[in-house]
DNA sequence: TATTGTATTGGAAACGTTTCCAAAGACGGA
DNA sequence: TCCGTCTTTGGAAACGTTTCCAATACAATA
């Protein structure tokens, strides 16, 4: 087809200038009844619609907000995206999203084009918020900028939960049912800031109450079956009485991994998650968990960014003492009492001395 | 801060005109050593990058694909856009996300935005693709535009599979267990063109298989927990001995609330889904669906309207008949045979005469 | 030395808006 | 009738690029 139709071809057969037609479609500024009319005839007739890049060159606001996180396959994300969306479409801004696959060098490309792309303000979740070169960038253009899941840095604000107190809590709870000898389960250890976190509060927490050191078991590359890798991990550590994941979606992976071998879940393996995913609540038995509100996050990250633009200060504290709550499920229950040393503190789950191995 | 540095600060700190900033930043154009080596070292201590939104004006191209679809919270979408993400990423292009939530007028909304952007191209999961505002604009404005998951139109190429096969396989499943009445389950069943057709094709071959016509269960609105209406719903249809959900998403649901009801999956109610998406093969048993590819539609959706920017041919064949195949799962078994008529070919299963009811 | 050719350079137009500003027209009051 | 005021109007600048084109500089050839 031919070009669009733009501003001046409005102009042309209303028989007016570009500044009434402005003006009339606008609403800004005065025009005669007789202008209007013709305006809103021509306009109407072309098929008129502004073009924003027009509009946005000129008044250096595209009303659009970047967006970054890893991976939308993580339902964590997804939700968040969709918060941090709904946000941004009620105040009328628009989100351009872009994910990093867990790479710091995709995330800093990715960063770098929608700082291009003049964005008005960014909400991101980045590998590691303490030492980011796509932060460093970020900061030097002065654009507002939120992270999510991230725990605040200096210059930055953040809707995020305390991952180490959660992690504790996960903790307390298997010493609470017995158990002694713990694994932690994470897959992109290395490039994410959150599973690092929520290790060192489990393995701190594990030792406050005097397990062993927490092993820590690490699948690195996503390339073969993520299931296969992890059903030759936890063959490798069959000690191990329960498994504390990351985040519920590799906590789900293990459990099946788990059944692969052979091995009861939570008889044999309790396994706990992190993030409380809804998947969690449809298997039998439920996935205890922390539970978080990633839409929440999101939708709060939005609204800080936001506000920031709006001249306003963010309406909510965005502060990382967000809510989480540990939620117990069927997962999660005493260890079978065998040839190793389980001290459990209640009698009654010490009582049958049965065991298999 | 001060405002960003652009090209005209480069070319002052230089000493020498825009036009050899250009050239030289670009690699386009001839420049002499030094003006190179000034403009550089300008650049560099200016911290200047090019704005897209100047180049986009003046080159009506804005490497942008436009991405519209009804949810992130099904994973069956969210792998879709990751797909067509990276094919896009791949090519140089970003994309700009937008989600109907199932209601067509956010999807008009969201379209008319994305043009206005003057995105180079789209790719779009609509409500209605045989009649759609949204895509009559699209049309109009003389976009490239790919569908994805609803079947091409007569306008629009597609990545999606033929819903109404796939739904008759599922249906010609559960004749060969030996049911007799089916439910059809679908949730947004006025806005989804894919959850009708596979309505269509299901009760069309119940009839060429001589079952009973199946009954159409549809949850209308996602006020109040998804669970609670669907335990509602299948309590009133309790005579029900199989159920085909018009995607995994609602079928998982769907388990869980009949678990809810004290009705065991599969003895008391035979389930099956839609779509193949990953939980479904973690759940215990697993669940009988039609398995599909959400992620390849999303990165062939993107690929062929990238092929229509390059104005090459698409690549593969954008036609409905894209690959998809029934996966059986321990959600699909034999009615119990209780006093209603049920015609189990099979011998084997019609054995056991209790009848807890 | 005069002439041709080539490499380099910057001015200016164009892309589609918004908005400032001055000019022109309408209109009421004196 | 004339002046001041208010409304309506369109020209032009600005936003940040790319690119055409003419001009300049310089080297090489005759």
């Amino acid at each position: 087809m031919s070009r669009l139709p733009t501003i001046k071809d409005v102009a042309e057969r209303a028989g007016c200038g570009i500044a009434t037609v402005s003006r009339v479609l606008n609403g800004s500024g005065s025009a005669s009844q007789s202008a209007r009319e013709r305006v809103l005839e021509a306009a109407e007739a072309l098929g008129f619609e502004f073009s924003a890049l027009g509009r946005s060159l000129q008044s250096s606001s595209t009303r659009t907000i970047g967006c970054v996180v890893p991976s939308l396959a993580n339902p964590v994300f997804a939700d968040a995206v969709q918060g941090a969306q709904e946000a941004a479409l009620a105040a009328g801004y628009q989100l351009i999203l872009a994910c990093s696959n867990y790479d710091e060098s995709q995330e800093l490309h990715a960063v770098r084009t929608l700082l291009a792309k003049q964005v008005d303000a960014l909400v991101l979740t980045v590998s590691n918020a303490a030492s980011s070169e796509s932060l460093d960038l970020v900061a030097r253009r002065g654009v507002p900028c939120c992270l999510m899941f991230n725990t605040a840095t200096g210059t930055f604000p953040s809707w995020a939960i305390d991952n180490r107190a959660a992690a504790a809590e996960v903790a307390d709870a298997f010493a609470a049912a017995g158990h002694t000898q713990l694994g932690f389960l994470a897959l992109q250890f290395h490039s994410s800031d959150r599973s690092r976190q929520r290790y060192e509060g489990f393995a701190q927490a594990c030792r406050a109450q005097g397990m062993r050191e927490p092993v820590l078991l690490e699948v690195r590359e996503t390339e073969g079956n993520l299931v296969d890798l992890l059903g030759a991990l936890l063959a490798e550590h069959d000690t191990l009485t329960g498994l504390f994941a990351s985040n519920d979606y590799l906590a789900l992976a293990a459990m099946k991994a788990a059944r692969g071998l052979g091995r009861r879940v939570p008889e044999d393996l309790s396994i706990a998650g992190f993030d409380g995913i809804a998947t969690g609540l449809i298997i039998e038995p439920n996935l205890a968990t922390v539970v978080t509100d990633p839409h929440g996050m999101g939708r709060g990250a939005a609204q800080t960014v936001l506000a920031a633009l709006a001249g306003e200060k963010p309406p909510c504290k965005p502060a990382p003492d967000l809510s989480f709550h540990f939620r117990p499920g069927g997962t999660l229950c005493p260890p079978r009492p065998d040839g190793r040393a389980g001290k459990n503190d209640d009698g009654e789950a010490a009582t049958s001395p049965s065991s298999t191995q």
